[in-house]
RNA sequence: GGGCGCGUAGUCUAGUGGUUAUGACGUCACCCUGACACGGUGAAGGUCGCCAGUUCGAAUCUGGCCGCGCCCA
């Protein structure tokens, strides 16, 4: 510990500050320090109803981007401020094992090395992938802990951990025992790179200029002539089976029931009629292909009488089958698309190419275009777990803020489709269903079994199919708290309070939560989802890791420091609506801890040492000056602001509040007029009582902005007197501890009003840093006069005035002055003569009245509005009527004084 | 194509029927004053997207149009 010897000759407190904020030793330490006391370790059985959250996992093949310290910010600042309130608090930490990205991410490093991750031994190519998900979650730890975010690292859990797994199974067979998840051969969004079924929300649409061919397909009957049908995709005319035209389309009633041949393929096949198809599409004639798109499928369902179709690609869209020419065998789509083309034109079949922007599905992971293919997948069946989710929110029980995303909540699951759950990869949890080989039994379990419990033979075959990782994390809320265990943390936490994560998840888990809450813990598994905004690079461009914007958050933390990131997250834009993030958020943050920093330095400058923690509110006192209270009162507005807004999950509204308040209130304009005070210049117990003020107000912001910075509150905390081991886990200010003083506002206007105008006119007039004319001031109001009369040394030095004096006319003769009139009064300011007499200031101010009074008077002339506003509207008018012709007056004859003189 | 949402100073933003339209960043001028130039003081900057309508009164409510974004096809 060091002394610094004050100017005035006192020694300052212990543990004086350094004159600069260097944030990363203090984060450091800190983060160590909370560590190692368990300041976040959550009680294990607490009496007093918790407050959870569950962190969303991040995905364990990635790392974080600004988009997860957006959402763990918002999380950390509820948390902390729930665990200083003194409630029992848990955030639960953990990452998902993502299996199919994971995969890629593996697949993609071995092949840079030459290996192609199919090739591997399962066991050897398990261990690459673990290897890898090991580095992976490293490294994501660091970046939740430099981030100084308060999760319990006691309970960090991981989607494919042993009890992770378990639930699980307990899930899928109680759903299978439920008839809700079936097995069925249906038509899936194939990935053919990555060899496995995913989920229609896995696959992203893009617009694509793709070559569109018109085909001939020519009458069976050898007549001259066909039809003419449009694709994007040549390569699948080996497996048409039709050609559907729509009911209304005039242009192929003649065409109906007449057979037509497959170019290439010679194949006779009828041309049927069919709602499905879009007339305005193409030639409004379509080629079905049933095993290798959805429309064409359900078109052949709906046509009981056409051929069953052959499939003609293979689980990597390579050509095969008995369909396709055996030269084509073997071939990829893109490869077969160029060759059918050249074919295609070689037979003359080929009608017309055309270039078009065309919808294109691609797989969000590999990035390969989708291929639709009829495969025999898991499903769970939505329909039942959707219902109650839906009523839930309808009453209420569940809130989703902003509230504007509950219509696209609804809309979603109103059409809600099922779920394809199975994937064909390697790394996740299995589907844990056996088959008996010897009487085709279909069996699902939790533990493994043995034998077939009907016709008990051993000869049991394993389903081959791992589960969506989602199935597992849809589970989270109550998996992370050890569910299927009665643990006590789902005891004491559950349901949990809050889940912040991004909208784009909404549909993926989001939902999916809701539904496995209600339907295995009979309970809601949070009580509000809050969805946080978008980040955005400078340019407005949405972060992604494949765009490569998101800058790394352990860099940022590195360079200028997680508090400062923190702030720059969440104050310049509402969390909940998308925000760009540069350098310029950054330096707002690092400004503004900088202020704050600094705020405290003088703080200690007037704290003696040996001076008691500021544990309750200075009592009222007879030397408490105006400022005093002003400050006071300012300071409890800004804790109820606080306290509202983050009820309220609007982490940037109190943010904000705390940001004027500490700047513009308690810095800028308290503490240059307490100045005067602290230093002894009115009297010692006027020094004594701003002193306990400056101290008390301090203090309790530094605790209020504890949540949103949390190492440097702890640090400047410990710097100022205290009580206890951390702020980490210090009380939460209570607004009753200050007594409501509205009249303490009321009364600091006017004298802060009247410096502001006087300073306005030293700038208009360009008087000299230095100098200090004289002033005069013609209150509007005996109120104000009184008020000036006992401040007149505040506004005296806050103006940097020579002398004040209050008139009760104009100032005196022979004296160059410039005026301004505003609702307090007349200000006048001494005017050096060597510069000309300006008076731009009150020609604005003139015009801007008089455009402000015609139109009062306008209204007031409105018979219409004199009958049917309310009274005290009408009166609210004829005032301001009267005191804008009031000033009028007195800037019009002040401008004319100015002229003459 | 369908649905949803959003348009307020150069940029972001508050504001759900009567306010001289809020604040931040940026800009300009002056100032290194004893916590802080990562600072202080002051200023400039807005036809509240456009057009109708409802109303005594519209940034705010309604309709249409224009622009942007997102989701779904």
């Amino acid at each position: 510990m060091r002394t610094v010897r004050a100017r005035e000759g006192k020694i300052l407190s212990p543990g004086a500050l350094a004159p600069r904020f260097e944030p990363g030793p203090i984060e450091a330490r800190w983060q160590a320090e909370w560590e190692r006391l368990g300041a976040f370790r959550a009680p294990p059985t607490p009496t007093a109803q918790g407050f959870s959250i569950v962190l969303p996992p991040p995905n364990v093949t990635g790392v974080l981007t600004l988009g997860h310290m957006l959402g763990n910010t918002v999380m950390d600042i509820l948390v902390r401020r729930q665990r200083m309130r003194g409630i029992p608090t848990l955030w639960a930490p953990g990452v998902d094992h993502a299996g199919l990205a994971t995969q890629v991410e593996v697949r993609r490093r071995l092949a840079r090395q030459g290996v192609r991750l199919e090739e591997l031994p399962r066991d050897r190519a398990l261990r690459e992938i673990e290897s890898w998900k090991d580095e992976h979650e490293k490294r994501i730890r660091e970046q939740l802990f430099a981030g100084g975010f308060s999760v319990d690292w006691s309970r960090f859990r991981y989607t494919m951990d042993p009890q992770s797994v378990r639930a699980t199974r307990e899930v899928f067979v109680a759903l299978w025992r439920a008839g809700l998840v079936y097995r069925g051969e249906r038509m899936v969004n194939w990935d053919p790179q990555l060899r496995t079924a995913i989920s229609d929300l896995e696959v992203v649409r893009t617009e694509e200029d793709t070559e569109f061919l018109t085909l001939l397909y020519r009458w069976a009957d050898g007549s001259p002539g066909g039809l003419e049908v449009a694709t994007v995709r040549p390569e699948t005319v080996f497996g048409d089976v039709a050609v559907a035209v729509h009911p209304a389309d005039e242009r192929h009633t003649a065409a109906v029931g007449r057979p037509v041949v497959v170019p290439l393929v010679g194949r006779h096949v009828p041309v049927v009629v069919d709602a499905g198809v879009d007339p305005e599409f193409g030639t409004g004639a379509l080629k079905v292909t049933p095993r290798h798109d959805l429309l064409d499928r359900e078109i052949y369902l709906r046509h009981p009488g056409l051929t069953e179709p052959v499939e003609i690609f293979d689980e990597s869209a390579h050509l095969v089958g008995a369909w396709v020419p055996p030269e084509l065998h073997g071939l990829d789509r893109d490869a077969a698309r160029r060759r059918t083309t050249e074919m295609l034109e070689a037979e003359g079949t080929l009608v017309r190419r055309t270039v078009r922007k065309t919808a294109i599905a691609r797989s969000e992971r590999s990035e390969a275009v989708i291929e639709p293919r009829l495969s025999t997948q898991w499903f769970v069946r939505m329909g039942p777990l959707a219902g109650p989710v839906v009523e839930a929110v309808r009453r209420g029980e569940i809130k989703i803020r902003p509230e504007r995303w509950e219509r696209t909540f609804f809309r979603w699951m109103e059409g809600i489709e099922d779920w394809c759950i199975s994937r064909q990869v390697l790394w996740g949890v299995p589907v844990p269903v056996a088959y008996c080989r010897s009487c085709g039994h279909e069996m699902a379990f939790v533990e493994p079994l043995a034998a077939c419990p009907e016709c008990h033979a051993r000869d049991l075959r394993d389903d081959p199919d791992v589960l969506d990782t989602w199935f597992t994390s849809w589970l989270w809320p109550f998996s992370a708290l050890g569910w299927p265990e009665r643990t006590s943390e789902l005891a004491h936490y559950y349901p949990t309070s809050v889940l912040v994560t991004g909208r784009d998840i909404m549909f993926f888990w989001v939902a999916r939560m809701m539904m496995a809450g209600y339907r295995f813990t009979a309970s809601r598994p949070f009580s509000e989802v809050y969805f946080t905004g978008m980040m955005r690079d400078e340019q407005g461009r949405r972060m992604s890791k494949h765009l490569g914007n998101s800058p790394d958050p352990l860099v940022v933390v590195r360079e200028r420091g997680a508090d400062a990131l923190r702030f720059g997250l969440v104050f310049p834009n509402p969390t909940d609506e998308d925000g760009a993030f540069g350098t310029a958020s950054l330096e707002g943050g690092r400004n503004f801890l900088t202020k704050l920093w600094n705020l405290v330095r003088f703080t200690l400058l007037h704290v003696p040492e040996g001076t008691p923690p500021p544990s309750e509110p200075p009592e009222t006192h007879p030397h408490r000056s105006r400022e005093d209270r002003w400050v006071l009162e300012r300071y409890r507005r800004c804790l109820v602001e606080v306290d509202e807004a983050l009820s309220e999950l609007a982490p940037s509204r109190a943010a904000g509040a705390l940001y004027g308040f500490l700047w513009h209130d308690l810095a800028d304009r308290y503490v240059e007029i307490a100045k005067e005070a602290l230093n002894g210049r009115r009297g010692e117990p006027a020094r004594r009582e701003a002193r306990a003020t400056l101290l008390f107000v301090v203090e309790r912001t530094v605790r209020l902005l504890h949540p949103f910075v949390p190492h440097v509150t702890e640090e400047l905390w410990h710097a100022l007197p205290h009580g206890g081991e951390l702020l980490a886990t210090a009380p939460w200010p209570a607004v009753g501890e200050i007594p409501p003083d509205p009249a303490a506002v009321l009364e600091m206007e006017p004298v802060l009003e009247a410096i502001r105008l006087l300073r306005n006119l030293r700038a208009e007039e360009k008087v000299a840093a230095a100098a200090t004319p004289r002033a005069w001031v013609r209150p509007a109001t005996p109120e104000v006069a009184r008020i000036l009369l006992a401040e007149r040394a505040t506004v005296l030095r806050q103006a940097q005035l020579g002398a004040l004096e209050l008139v009760d006319a104009a100032p005196p003769e022979g004296v160059e002055v410039a005026s301004r009139v505003a609702a307090i009064g007349e200000c006048h300011l001494e005017r050096p003569t060597e510069t000309p007499a300006g008076s731009e200031a009150l020609e604005r101010e003139r015009a801007k009245l008089t455009v402000l009074l015609a139109k009062t008077r306008e209204r007031l002339a409105d018979p219409g509005f004199l009958a049917r506003a309310p009274p005290k509207v009408v009166e609210e008018h004829r005032t301001k009527a009267r005191e804008l012709e009031e000033r009028l007056g007195r800037i019009d004859h002040h401008l004319k004084e100015a002229h003459s003189g």
